[in-house]
DNA sequence: AAGAGTTTGTGAATGGGAGAACAAATCACC
DNA sequence: GGTGATTTGTTCTCCCATTCACAAACTCTT
């Protein structure tokens, strides 16, 4: 059993090993890839344990060995069907992705609700009804489904969704979505991640003025510190 | 000092009260709030008490009053400047999506390395040379950016960025980029996301194959549990 | 073959967040 | 004005994650 966080660092790692490779690199210490990955090294090695005892005392980690384990407990030796629903601004952008395939996926269909777009075709691929959800998810097996679409349609689309057998979701839509248990939701939030910025952004802005209050000779004494 | 944990949900919890708002409610407890905001109450409220105490004992929040207070802490009761650097398929996507407005930020300029992408003009804002950046930063006072760019280009983009004053980026290339102390990176990833959704579908492709085996009469007891 | 130098894997300590539970505060009603 | 119902704010406990620190394991040199 391989803690949550640990889980959510495996494709940073996955992906800085594909650097190294391509690098030309194919040994690297714990310290190296904690580099590459933007970690600290005991919290690498701590994860990889998870996994189990694949490095060398003395002299490291095999970059291609490594990889192929990591990408085998992720689950993307082999490509795993998605199907993207709303087909407008963002939806279009992520059936253009290249990234999708080399990272172990494959977008099998594209739909949309709005009869306009059908028979439109994006990256090779025709966006259809959405009506045809459930006929496409049984046919390709599809287990993972990403939500394009506004927020008003997000929980109706995931309940589709939901009923065509798909088991993971991945939303982008700005709207707690409810889905029964053994359905895994994960959510991109363009706005919140903003929001997340700006409150420092902010934090930032009112510990300058209070330095810069500081420098001109105002009462620092009387000013609290941050503890 | 408000938890990162806290900071994290007070968009989510904004953003619920702002449905709330909408949908005509004027007052609402803690539950039902947490219940729009997918969280469980205990967690809001106290999420809540880091800001001040808003509520009412026996009666609950007043929505608009609550959703001021949110955003004041957040600090978007007032529009952040924000730039975007690569207006490929992402960055058009983006630079077309209308919640920025809404949710306290403008974008002020589009960037991108490429001559043939200048002249163009996407949501009304025109596309202009990247070497543009540090006036246009300055300029507007830009303290957030955006980065769309391919992997490769992201660290400079991000050094560029550094030096033309911004100290709050939200990178949506797949490479860790590494900034100085006071400089605020977030990143958000389409293919960390449904690499954390296959391993977790693996997982439940492992379990269901196991269940299957002691419901066709295979060696249960065999078997190795979970723990 | 032995010793010096590296680097992994992991036990132990520390820190932070989640959730249960309850006292304090407010309202509605009589 | 008093009583019961309701809901907040907060305390306390537990759990997970991070980090430190080091013994075990390996390589390289002499
Ligand atoms: N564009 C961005 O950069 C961006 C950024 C962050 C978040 N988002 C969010 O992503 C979502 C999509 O954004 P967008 O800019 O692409 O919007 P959009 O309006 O351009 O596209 C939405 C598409 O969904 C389709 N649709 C609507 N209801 C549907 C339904 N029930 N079933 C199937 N299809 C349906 C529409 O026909 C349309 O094609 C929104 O929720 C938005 O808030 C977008
Ligand atoms: N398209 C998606 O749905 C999607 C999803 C997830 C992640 N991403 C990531 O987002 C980034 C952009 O993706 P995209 O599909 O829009 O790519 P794209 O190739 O369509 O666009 C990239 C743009 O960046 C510009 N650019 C390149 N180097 C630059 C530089 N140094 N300075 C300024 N501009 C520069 C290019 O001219 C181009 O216009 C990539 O890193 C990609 O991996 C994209």
């Amino acid at each position: 059993m391989i803690p949550e966080a640990t889980v959510a660092r495996l494709p940073v790692y996955l992906r800085a090993l594909t650097a190294l490779a391509d690098a030309g690199i194919r040994t690297c210490s714990s310290e190296d890839l904690a580099t590459a990955a933007g970690v600290n090294s005991a919290k690498l090695r701590k994860d990889l344990s998870y996994l189990g005892s694949y490095g060398t005392r003395g002299v490291g980690y095999d970059v291609d060995y490594l990889r192929y384990q990591i990408a085998r407990e992720i689950g993307v030796t082999q490509d795993w069907p998605v199907v993207i629903v709303g087909i407008g601004n963002l939806g279009h952008a992520l059936a253009n992705y290249s990234g999708f395939r080399s990272r172990g996926f494959r977008v099998v269909a594209l739909l949309d609700a709005d009869p306009e777009r059908h028979e439109e075709i994006v990256a090779g691929v025709p966006v259809r009804p959405f009506a045809d959800l459930e006929a496409i998810a049984r046919e390709h097996a599809v287990a993972i489904g990403v939500i394009a679409t506004p927020a008003g349609s997000a929980q109706d689309v995931a309940d589709q969704m939901v009923a065509a057998g798909i088991t993971s979701i991945l939303n982008f839509a700005p709207a707690v979505i409810s889905v029964p248990d053994g359905v895994d939701v994960r959510k991109v939030d363009l706005s919140i991640e903003l929001q997340i910025l700006a409150y420092h952004e902010q934090r930032k802005a009112h510990e300058h003025a209070r330095v810069d209050a500081d420098d001109h000779g105002a009462a620092a004494l009387a000013v609290g510190g941050d503890a």
